[in-house]
DNA sequence: CCTAGCATGTGAATGTTATAACTTAAAAAC
DNA sequence: GTTTTTAAGTTATAACATTCACATGCTAGG
């Protein structure tokens, strides 16, 4: 099997362009040029063609892209055709806006289990999903099959659940505690950090006044 | 003036050297090699050394580096030595998420201003702070001197948001919205996609599937 | 049927980032 | 005081990603 390497980067933008379709699709367009998504998502036109190009061909030469067409495609590529079971710890106000996002559920995640070892808020309520102790976990994973597990934990509870996710099953981690996890290989992690973006706006702002002396 | 630039990748693992020096400084350590910074968030040792050599040199050779001091540089260079009020635009459930988020406070960072448009949320209280209309928004700026917006509102209205903020001053805005924002010159922007990353990891997990067969 | 126009797909070149190898300096041991 | 060890700083190399430019192929119009 000829196996090319894709880089990450061009999957998180295809995965900007596959959610750039939906809305051109929602508005009834039919068809779209490599420039108008390059427009639409602010990249050049030649990333986008070099980017598609990792999985094929899909486009009319002198005409361009069919936005349904290729919105299936870029969703297919990135494993969106089937729905998504997902597995939440940590029932804090993170965990709550988590549960109700809507751009998880128009993409096809489901959060189907909600966890926390707090036992003030076991038993509530978040989004017609009752809050479960750790101990639940198991169960739900076999009930619903998932995969995938979300951490919105403090950053020293982190690695426990990390690796209580993986002991029973889970392949993926979507970490948002600002900690390094040490997992196994094999176990796909990936963190968003919510502060440090900010701190990237920081630093240019202090470079920028920099600048100006 | 020498204009190095510095790679965005860099200022990234900058923020995170910081907050693991923080921690390190917070369990008492006082001396810390490359080697270990490198292990404990993950890259390699060469990494943290080129990274920091951007800004100058931190370390003593064949000791390593002053927890303290490398914490207080780090911050230094993000600009954090000084505190970063921040308005905030959507009281949704994920902006009530950030108001409350440690992560933010503990870096310097407070929010000083909740704005929405919806009038069943003005008027009530998150975290001690009342959320006011949009019209209010330019007396909180200036009262704070405040450079920095969050959007955390629907992707439809993200982009009027934006245009508001920038109307009003502020020079830096974090977009949680998952779209696109067309901005002036000279405003710095940076997208937080809670789904994207998600989306990488069905990409890895169905890529892993295929590599099975 | 032939020509003109257009936008894709692609291979080469450019630019950038990460890795590895090496040099320098400090400290500790002898 | 000399040697050995350690780890930072630096240079060179390799890997990677992006941009550019052109050839290819489709569509439409005459």
């Amino acid at each position: 099997m000829k196996t090319l390497r894709v880089p990450e980067a061009t999957v998180t933008r295809l995965s900007i362009y596959s959610r750039y379709l939906e809305r051109l699709d929602r508005n009834g367009v039919t068809t779209v040029s490599s420039g108008e998504i390059a427009e639409g998502v602010g990249v050049s036109p030649a990333q986008v063609r070099k980017d598609l190009a990792y999985f094929g061909e899909f486009g009319t030469r002198g005409v361009g892209y069919n936005v349904k067409d290729l919105m299936r495609y870029t969703k297919k590529i990135l494993g969106l055709d089937q729905d998504w079971p997902l597995i939440l710890v940590g029932a804090g106000n993170l965990g709550y806006a988590l549960c109700t996002y809507k751009g998880f559920n128009s993409r096809g995640f489901k959060i189907v289990g909600v966890f926390d070892n707090d036992l003030t808020k076991i038993g509530k309520k978040i989004a017609e999903l009752e809050v479960l102790p750790m101990e639940k976990m198991p169960e739900v994973i076999q009930e619903h099959k998932a995969r995938i597990g979300i951490i919105a934990v403090p950053p020293r509870a982190a690695q426990d659940v990390a690796d209580f996710m993986v002991k029973n099953g889970l392949e993926a981690i979507l970490n948002f505690a600002p900690v390094a996890l040490n997992l196994p290989e094999g176990i796909e992690i990936r963190n968003v950090d919510l502060s440090v973006k900010l701190e990237i706006l920081t630093f240019n702002l202090g470079f920028k006044s920099a600048q100006r002396l």
